[in-house]
DNA sequence: CCCTGATGAGACAATCATGTCTCATATGGC
DNA sequence: GCCATATGAGACATGATTGTCTCATCAGGG
């Protein structure tokens, strides 16, 4: 009987990374529920976008904390952060977008966490001479965010292989488009 | 007397791209005319999107008139393609996004237009040897797009400098984060 | 088997954005 | 100065969405 809060927000998520004008009654049918349940869990639209937003912060730390930055070398954190990210990727491109029409409301601390340890990551690439220091970590960071949307949506609209979306991302994110002489 | 339907349309483009939820009522005062005014114009919210996408189109359209995508390298190419872009840039992330909610709608053919000039200037390059040929001329455009959209946003947030946009583009774009030995 | 609690469906009012309309005003050409 | 035209302000109806409520139904525990 207990309503399965988690399997709401994921079919909600599903939904909403497709349209993000999705309504409350969409969403619910979406989820196989009435929409007086889903308010009745969610008091309303801000607060199941609020839902989300933990968990797609959840999930990026998870992902943060499965991709062991500090082992080995910084590209192989790297790959491994990128692999970690891709089941969430569509909901966290959603919350991206999301995230930048909120003005100047405060934004979810999650996200100050997570941006911390991504800029950290880059910044220890670049002291331990793998990464350009002529690219900002706050760039790289963002520019990481970026690729992951594109990436996604790429993958949805079929432009881009799902077996590729790993490759695509961190060999452009590493390596750029440029034909160095090693290759 | 007569409106300048072009400084309608951009000052609509500057708050749509900001707040892509405004409403007609917001976009009227931002272009300092009644509501009414912009109605006659601008059949409805639709039309108004549809005249802000021509108008988007027109100028990446100029921009690749503008970059010579055939003259030089294509790293030359692309350089000088980012720096006609970047004015835009704004407008053209709007766009992006907001095509990105249309589902199954046609698109404006003028995107077909300047993604086949965008994607074959990738290919050239990759014929030429100067980029690499794992990653698709089609990764390769939409990667394009979502650095200049995310570069528009970082500078807008103030996480990256107005004058090292184009910088921070190319750069990542054509060499990645990763230290190469010839730096 | 009964009873408690959650659910689904739907009614309902309130809100908001839209699109259309009218009317008074102002601008610019003649 | 006059007139045609465009504009601004606002009223108005409409449709969509939201949030709340009621009520009948259903499932599970005791």
């Amino acid at each position: 009987m207990t309503l399965d809060r988690e399997q709401v927000l994921r079919s909600a998520a599903a939904l909403l990374i497709h349209k993000s004008t999705a309504t409350m009654d969409e969403v619910a049918k979406a989820a196989g529920i009435g929409r007086a349940t889903l308010h009745r869990h969610f008091a309303g639209r801000d607060a199941l976008v609020k839902a989300l937003e933990d968990l797609g912060i959840q999930a990026f730390e998870a992902a943060l904390d499965a991709a062991r930055l500090d082992e080995g070398t910084a590209e192989e954190g790297l790959r491994r952060l990128i692999a970690a990210v891709e089941p969430s990727a569509g909901l966290l491109s959603f919350l991206v977008t999301e995230n930048q029409l909120f003005e100047g409301d405060q934004v979810h601390e999650g996200w100050n966490r997570a941006d911390a340890r991504v800029s950290a990551f880059f910044r220890r690439g670049q002291e331990r001479g793998e990464f350009r220091i002529d690219l900002t970590p706050a760039w790289l960071t963002e520019a990481l965010y970026g690729l992951i949307g594109t990436g996604a949506w790429a993958v949805q609209v079929g432009r881009v292989a799902t077996q590729d979306f790993q490759y695509m991302i961190v060999e452009l994110l590493l390596g750029g488009a440029r034909r160095s002489v090693e290759q």
